[in-house]
DNA sequence: ATGCATGAGGA
DNA sequence: CCTCATGCATA
């Protein structure tokens, strides 16, 4: 029972977030794949502050590659650094049809609302170095941060450019989501709104970042060329696509599959059974679960491992270390408490709609 | 800004 | 089944 309700095909194309979009046209591609986003980059984000990355230097082999019980002899995968020289295709799973439709992409929302933007220029040491000793040569000539446009760039460049991307684009006006839409009139290919955030907040994988760029690159230097195209951008689709209805996992369920990942990263296709039951949670959902909490392990801004270690006690604990492990993100402690013992009938419900 | 989900591709 | 790129639906 419980969590799997499939939503209706009829979604609520409600207000496209709180910045006008409205535009009588839309020549888009039947693209399957509408999008109606909420605030964008609108929210007066404080900037989380990143700190600790396994970038730095790149792991030889997979961190999870350690003790695996059985089965599996698990993928050479574990790729992150990218080809280091070379030309390294890009490779990617949906096919982006939607060809160039529009010469010039429009997005002259005129959104002048939040020009003005805190823009927390927190900063975050550049903890993110060369990942790879290429030995390119690489002339800097101390003047353009303009990135080589054959090399690959390093995390640096990486986290410079977003840093500046943002910046721009929100001087310009535009939101994450106009960004996404612009894309795909300039190129072919829409992106949505999370992931133009997701780039800005280095939540890629590197390779993703460096695939990114160049089309992120060239939609700021048309942004602010263009002189006027008020060409207003909009995007419909239907879509009558039954998706599973996002599953809500309780807190205290989190902090167990928390505690289970750090112990097996990797669970085998039994244990997740056993914990999905144990937790009263669907094994598709645990397995998932693992899926996307091993995806955020490899972002260039990992989040900062962490389940419970400064229970009570805290107070003196200088906690800071930000475990910036390379690769082994493996502790395993034996979790102090929080145990799957909750007092609810369910680990999670299905949330409903609005 | 993010959590959970879908899917293509790969072994 | 996993990884990886992506995004709807949410908070």
């Amino acid at each position: 029972m419980a969590a799997t309700t499939y939503m209706p095909a009829e979604m609520d194309l409600n207000t496209i977030g709180g910045y006008h979009a409205a535009s009588p046209r839309s020549a888009e591609p039947a693209d399957m794949k509408y999008q109606h986003h909420l605030h964008a980059g609108g929210s007066p984000s404080p900037g989380a502050p990143v700190l600790g990355n396994p970038w730095t230097s790149l792991p030889p082999a997979d961190p999870w590659a350690m003790h695996h019980s059985h089965a599996h002899a698990h993928q050479p995968d574990v790729k992150p650094p990218p080809a280091p020289h070379e030309h390294r295709h890009l490779q990617h799973s949906h096919g982006w049809h939607a060809p160039v439709v529009s010469p010039h992409y429009g997005a002259g929302s005129p959104v002048g609302l939040h020009g003005g933007y805190p823009m927390p220029m927190h900063a975050q040491h550049h903890m993110l170095r060369d990942i790879q000793p290429s030995p390119h040569p690489l002339h800097h000539h101390a003047m353009e941060r303009d990135q080589p446009e054959e090399d690959t760039p390093t995390s640096d460049d990486l986290e410079a450019f977003a840093k500046q991307f943002k910046q721009r684009r929100i001087k310009l006006g535009f939101t994450q989501a106009d960004v996404g839409l612009a894309l795909g009139t300039l190129y072919g290919n829409v992106f949505s709104q999370t992931t133009i955030c997701r780039f800005e907040a280095l939540q890629l994988s590197f390779k993703n970042m460096c695939k990114l760029k160049p089309l992120l690159q060239k939609w700021l230097e048309e942004a602010d060329s263009t002189t006027g195209s008020p060409t207003s951008i909009d995007k419909i689709a239907a879509q009558g696509r039954k998706r599973k209805k996002r599953t809500s996992i309780e807190v205290s369920v989190k902090g167990a599959l928390e505690q289970h990942f750090h112990k097996q990263p990797k669970p085998s296709a039994q244990e997740i059974t056993s914990l999905a039951d144990s937790l009263q949670l669907e094994k598709e959902v645990v397995r998932v679960w693992f899926c996307n909490r091993r995806q955020k392990e490899k972002r260039m801004t990992p989040p900062n491992t962490l389940g419970n270690e400064m229970m009570e006690g805290m107070g003196h604990a200088h906690y800071g270390h930000s475990d910036v492990h390379g690769s082994p993100l493996q502790h395993s402690h034996s979790p102090p408490g929080l145990s799957p013992q909750h007092g609810l009938p369910q680990g999670a419900h299905t949330l409903a709609a609005h």
